[in-house]
DNA sequence: CCAAAAGTGTTCCAATTACACCCATGC
DNA sequence: GCATGGGTGTAATTGGAACACTTTTGG
């Protein structure tokens, strides 16, 4: 082999798993059943095999705990400190993902010992995980402004105030829902239900999807996502 | 060892190193002189060691090829396509790096056949280091606009006119000169030196430093660069 | 004096902000 | 009728875009 001479490295992939309940951003943690660390609260997570890509590995991850395919799943980076796992040099790919909270599969959750935590109310992680918990906070902060992956962590209908407490939870502020309506609407990427939502008013809120088709359309004629400034 | 049973892997660094030449964009790319594809084109490249983080095995290489140490160098994330390495299973780290084009050891440039390439007349790489360099392109693009990272381009002293012309290299499009000098000197972050450069016109403009401290000092109250628009 | 780049002034327009106000309905 | 969140209207302000204009000096 030409590169026989070189070092080789145990690879994973660790998953930041965020999901929206209604007012709080929360991410799925699981605790992890082998050794070292056994037991305590961690990513899901595991290791590269030959045969797959970093991509394939995390959706294989994700799978596993939630039993969902076709996730949105995203390239956070590596993490390879040297003693980041003290049993051996591993070094992580760390990945997140958005989900619909309510769309897992419970029992698959149940049988790894998976718990939804809020964002502001984590337990203690293993190895380096808070960093690469850092890390995507800040990832989904940024994408969320320019791209609209927050719909990822949406039902496929949901009212405008649903939309703009994802973002409140996100950027932990509040937004003028009068201006956030008028701009979301105005980028003409939703398309209103004729159906209406009577749990949250009195009156009863109208129902929204967001249209894929529109956003590529006009993604391709140069339009470009952004709830900046708000 | 607890993960005996898992497989491991081949991890290299491969840097995207980046220049400003007065008003082209360009890579410094170099002869690959191992097997395969000796001799063709590659970015600077390089296996990650047991004893070193991935940041410093590019650190490694990068001072191995330019002579420098201290320069701006930002993680792209892995590579891992099954065949990207047809001669072993490798997983690359990409790495962008920001370096004075007149900083670097001429000596070793010749010594490992390195030249610099404008961005728009790349040659042919080898592997999948034209999607290394695509991704660190839309990086550095992005990057560009919401942080001061221009300046790693340009010498300490520079005029408005060179950074403009940075900019317009980066964005390949015209930014008009009275707008760009506004936005930019109201943010507060240069210091103008009492000194100008003759060579560009018969007035002759002043030279300019970036202050860091300032940027520092500003970000901290919350301020944020940002040249979007323009 | 003139060319050419540096640098300043000014107008116009569109987007954001802040907040007042109207609407529909279950109780 | 009235409280509540949904939804619309609008005036004030800001900041970007465009472009005319002034400055300086080597030839």
């Amino acid at each position: 082999m030409t590169y026989s001479n070189k070092e080789q490295f145990y690879l994973a992939v660790d998953c930041v798993i965020f999901g929206f309940d209604n007012d709080c951003l929360k991410l799925l943690l699981y605790k992890r059943d082998f050794e070292p660390e056994k037991g305590k609260w961690s990513l899901m997570g595991g290791f590269l095999r030959n045969e797959e890509t970093l991509d394939e590995a995390a959706h294989r991850v994700l799978a596993r705990i939630t039993g969902l395919r076709d996730i949105y799943l995203e390239q956070l980076g590596a993490f390879s400190e040297l003693n980041r796992d003290p049993a051996a040099r591993v070094v992580s790919i760390g990945y997140f993902a958005l989900i619909n909270i309510h769309d897992y599969n419970v029992n698959l959750l149940k049988q790894y010992g998976a718990e939804w935590f809020g964002i502001n109310e984590l337990p203690a992680l293993i190895f380096d995980h808070a960093d690469i918990v850092d890390k995507s906070l800040r990832r989904l902060k940024r994408k969320a402004k320019n791209q609209p992956i927050g719909f990822e962590l949406l039902p496929d209908h949901f009212t405008i105030t649903q939309l703009r407490n994802l973002y409140e939870a996100i950027y932990q502020s509040k937004l003028d829902p009068a201006n956030f309506r008028r701009k979301i609407l105005s980028m003409d990427l939703l398309d209103r239900l004729p159906i209406k939502d009577m749990n949250s008013s009195r009156k009863g809120s109208f129902l929204y999807a967001f249209n894929q088709a529109k956003y590529d359309r006009l993604t391709a004629m140069g339009f470009s996502f952004d709830i900046s400034g708000l």
